[in-house]
DNA sequence: AATGAATGAGGTTTCATTCAT
DNA sequence: TATGAATGAAACCTCATTCAT
């Protein structure tokens, strides 16, 4: 039972597979111009919105022709995803401290892997809010977030599994959906608190909802539900 | 102690304020040739999607000329808001059935809530996926969502304060934000089965969602919190 | 016996059939501007050439926006059909004159079929030498004057069988294949009288051309070939 | 009276005179690279056409950079005058056997030099479509044929009148016209059997275009014309 | 002699909106 | 109130050619 909760909704684990990138310039010169528009990109997409957002403000902000952005990208959704892989690496590595994993620890270990998620979340929130946005127009985005959530899911489902086959967790829950319904939950105060509004205390929303997901699953703060 | 937590995020109770319409047409002709526009916009919009979706198909839907669209809208926006608004009724009655409203009733209370609310969700996927995406692109209906939500939290906030006041549910959450968090729960799990998936049960939904709330706040089947 | 040779290759027979053209604008005014646009294609076309001109050219040239085009066409192909339809009457009816259909007057069968291809080929030459053009591209177009140069072969085909089996004629020619051959010659006669060459004199041309058919299929003046 | 009907339009006399090429590279080097790039416009010209095909999949086909391009040609247009040169020599020379120039043999010479003709055209026939695609567009190309196929006419109207003042021709005909016109059937035949169709049986092709030559031109197998 | 990234003019196409009928 | 042709700004994309390395 190791970081079977670290990951949720809102990570990018399965973007590199499925939507692919073209390869990379071989020159240097290539490699600076790659990344100059990948980063004009994320900023244009971020203030303008995907859809708002012209090709030529995002050559422009690289201050390159037109003409260059198609010997690296075919479309703006293929810049896109560059820009959604490079942003990759912080969603998926959450910086989330070790915590012992001894299931009487139930509690430290959520709150740890709720508060990376949340940080991370927070530091990409406007990212976040154009992945919401493309994923409503673009069938493939959506179903690579419905993918990811799923296999978050399930991570967290046999942790829930686990909690009620040792008496942990409240054993009439359905693990499977319950880890779906918890995970979103997280994931929609995360957009709440960063994707639309501002200045929710990162700490309060940690707080809050690690207390849901303890109590939602009858976890005791120290001794099994067999026990009580 | 009402209806506080029979509504939740999807109903649409500000539309008509946020979002004003035209004046209606005065003939009865006119009636009918405005309506018929706005069911050809839904189905089209259900189809296509809002961003996809032209003019000219909806008019063709309708059977009407273009220039007569601008006889009863200014835009397409507008169509949409009032495609919102003819939905309305539907989300906003989810014809919850008469509950008890006895705080040892909680536990029921909580399920016909929810019941009535993703019912209401599932009639309307297909809008609530079309609200989600214009959402995404147009302010007036982003703030628009989350000014219901926050109402709806509000309300929701109430109703587990007072369970807290008379020892009915753990009194170490904060009320608004815990309200927040459950609603969000419970509309996205909404999503993920309607929107985007198909085909889970909607008994199931109810059940796991319900026992998710009521474990959260920490609500005994039936009796106070402070008795255990 | 009839006209058999009074069609050769560079009319349109199947123009019609198989680059179907899109439904004709239902009111007066959208029918005039359709035709505006053809003619204005028509004389840009021939002054630039298919590939050259752009449809930009061709809407100035109708005092038409660009937009406008497009509710009646889908592409430069699409009008170059319709030019070619608008010329199809012209190319299809020569306006050769009666001639006596009897196998003794086969060189002035002959004659007036010359003739009426070769006025109508000089009449549309620009025409001509832009189909030449845009069979080179489009496939379409190349297979359209292929099957009827084959159709066109075969009517002369039975003709020179017929003149063979009477003794009017050399037997020993493949009929289609010395037909598929004098049409090319006749065709490409006119192809470097008026579509490449100028001032070409028209009698000259018939005269020379009906002689070398004449010879050719050895057709005697006046009297059976078996009677030599 | 030598090989005055071995060469006929298709052939590329003067290809070098008015299409001027740069000059050869210095270094051997240079030599390959620029051979690798004839020979792979070639193929990318007979795959694609000449306007359908791009400067880098010919480069790319060559193996070489876009830049290297212009170290040998200037243009397009140059380097498909290189691929017609290249071509030439085949096309030039059609190995035509030695026959006897007796006018007695007149049907025998004319039968070689239409077999010469019709074999080179068949061994490059993807090269004369394209060299008709670039005679629509190029205006060089298009007198360039121009003034090759009256070169060609001029000397079979040698040929001709020759045999018209020694009586084994019909003296009715105008020479130069009917050898324009004979020449352009011979053409026209190698067009539709090698360069839209596929598969006509060379002797027949050849068999029935000397024939027609042969009546034509009133040449009686055997024997001068004034004998009959 | 070779490279290949950068350029940008030049084309095509879309579609919300207007307006004369 | 209804019509539907006309508009044209605004986006997209291509590719021959240049040029710094």
């Amino acid at each position: 039972m190791t970081d079977e909760l670290s990951r949720q909704e809102g990570d990018l684990p399965s973007l590199v597979d499925q939507a692919r990138v073209r390869d990379m310039p071989g020159t240097r010169r290539g490699l600076r111009t790659r990344e100059a528009l990948v980063a004009a990109a994320r900023r244009v997409f971020e203030r303008d919105g995907f859809i708002e957002s012209r090709l030529v403000d995002i050559t422009a902000e690289a201050k390159c022709s037109t003409g260059t952005f198609y010997t690296y990208f075919d479309s703006k959704t293929e810049i896109f995803t560059a820009v959604m892989q490079a942003a990759q690496d912080d969603m998926m590595n959450p910086g989330m401290p070790h915590v012992d994993e001894n299931p009487g620890n139930t509690a430290a270990i959520l709150a740890a892997g709720n508060r990376a998620y949340l940080e991370a979340y927070r530091r990409n929130a406007k990212l976040m809010l154009l992945l919401e946005q493309v994923a409503t127009i673009d069938p493939v985005f959506r179903q690579l977030r419905l993918t990811r959530s799923q296999a978050f899911a399930e991570r967290s489902a046999r942790r829930i599994a686990w909690l009620q086959r040792h008496g942990y967790a409240d054993p009439t829950l359905d693990p499977v959906m319950a880890a779906r319904a918890l995970a979103g939950m997280t994931s929609r105060m995360a957009y709440y608190a960063w994707a639309l509004e501002e200045g929710w205390d990162l700490d309060e929303v940690v707080g809050t909802v690690t207390q849901l997901w303890l109590n939602a699953l009858g976890v005791a703060p120290d001794k099994p539900k067999s026990d009580s």
